[in-house]
DNA sequence: ACAAAAGTGTTAACTCTACACCCATGC
DNA sequence: GCATGGGTGTAGAGTTAACACTTTTGT
């Protein structure tokens, strides 16, 4: 589970209590039911960190099946996911789980590390093709906000001014008319905008080879 | 396990012999063993099928696990995966195994169908993105012949002048030097290319959103 | 007035599509 | 010569990064 909090991209964890990786912090998730898919398994394993209605987006990463990804037991296949929290939520979690800055992660248990790995950059690549954004924003905010969202999440510096345009232009975005008054320190207003869709869409779909277009189509 | 044949994108299915889901067709799988994992798996699995050397690409798609997924059984948690084989390999396959068209494909067993729908989406993303063309290429073909293979793959025409402008300028296009004679309706020679690299390399990494050039960061 | 923060205008570079045109060959 | 298929030139549209500039506020 994945959130940009205090101005860094930051994995949940928990420390494992026992063997195998006795203390050691390890992503959340457990057995699959036989009455549940690995969509609703994931579900119920977040359930018991945090509100589920809290998570904006779920999806599936890949497979692990190493055989000997856990020691000293029959090979274990895990199924990845990446999971998302807006940033203006703070869920209340167990006292043996915390957030933890995925630059700078602790001890990982198993192949956990690589599963982080993995869930980074499928959120940096899916900020850049869809409309993810807003998955990591509250439901209203200033562009400098959003910019520092994009730029924990991407590791990089993002330009407010382009990102801003990037977005409109794909129409992703919509100004609330609102505006949040400035800091002590002065400066212009800023203004409030919403992601004009809550659900995922790919905004741009192939970077080339694109259909013919249609008017090449005509007599 | 997915080739462009006689002009068209096909999938290698075999038909069931028994129950559940008895003579329709079904893509080739199987169990995973214990000292193995999925993607030793899927080779062992497609070696009865080809020989494995024939693959020129091979990737995990999703996992498949509705507890309903296979009838009449304890569910069955699937791990899909993507395989391509290039043009001008024609695997001897058993006699219950045969090439369909993507776009007409017979009673498929299980969810089958949908783990197809997911390849050709795949494929047709990352032959946008990646050089992947080389995966569904013979070591050295014509633009016309790149622009039959894209297109099939694609589902719709690719513009050859277009097709080699663009992975030539990615600079995953090679010339060999040597031409090809026209056909007996004449025409001038073809020249041969080759795909730089045989490795998936992915050309097009982010379509917006890119980190600062190196120039912004001089004094 | 001045500093600070937000937002807009503008330019240059780059990429891709479309289409006109030239090239090399068989008949 | 001329039809046929292969290949190149080029113009135009569309995006994006970079940066200068304007706007709006607090002190």
């Amino acid at each position: 589970m994945l959130q940009v909090r205090d101005g860094s991209l930051q994995v949940m964890l928990w420390q494992r209590a026992r063997e195998p990786h006795a203390h050691r912090w390890s992503l959340p998730g457990g057995g699959l039911g036989d009455d549940e898919d690995v969509e609703e398994s994931i579900r119920r394993q977040l359930a018991e960190k945090v509100d589920v209605r809290q998570l904006s987006h779920v999806e599936q990463l890949a497979v692990f099946s190493h055989p000997g990804r856990v020691p000293g037991r029959p090979r274990v296949v895990a199924t990845a996911f990446l999971g998302l929290v807006p940033s203006h939520i703070d869920p209340v979690v167990p006292s043996d789980t915390a957030w933890h800055p995925v630059d700078a992660l602790p001890p990982t248990a198993f192949d956990h590390e690589a599963i982080c790995d993995r869930a980074r950059h499928r959120l940096a690549s899916k900020l850049s093709y869809t409309n993810l954004g807003f998955a990591l924003a509250p439901p209203e905010f200033t562009i400098s906000a959003l910019r520092a969202l994009y730029s924990a999440a991407l590791g990089y510096k993002v330009s407010a001014t382009n990102l801003q345009r990037v977005l409109s232009r794909r129409g992703l975005l919509e100004p609330t008319g609102a505006t949040v008054p400035p800091g002590p320190a002065g400066g212009r207003p800023a203004a409030l905008f919403r992601f004009v869709s809550g659900r995922l869409r790919v905004t741009d779909p192939f970077a080339v080879l694109r259909p013919p277009s249609t008017r090449s189509l005509g007599p």
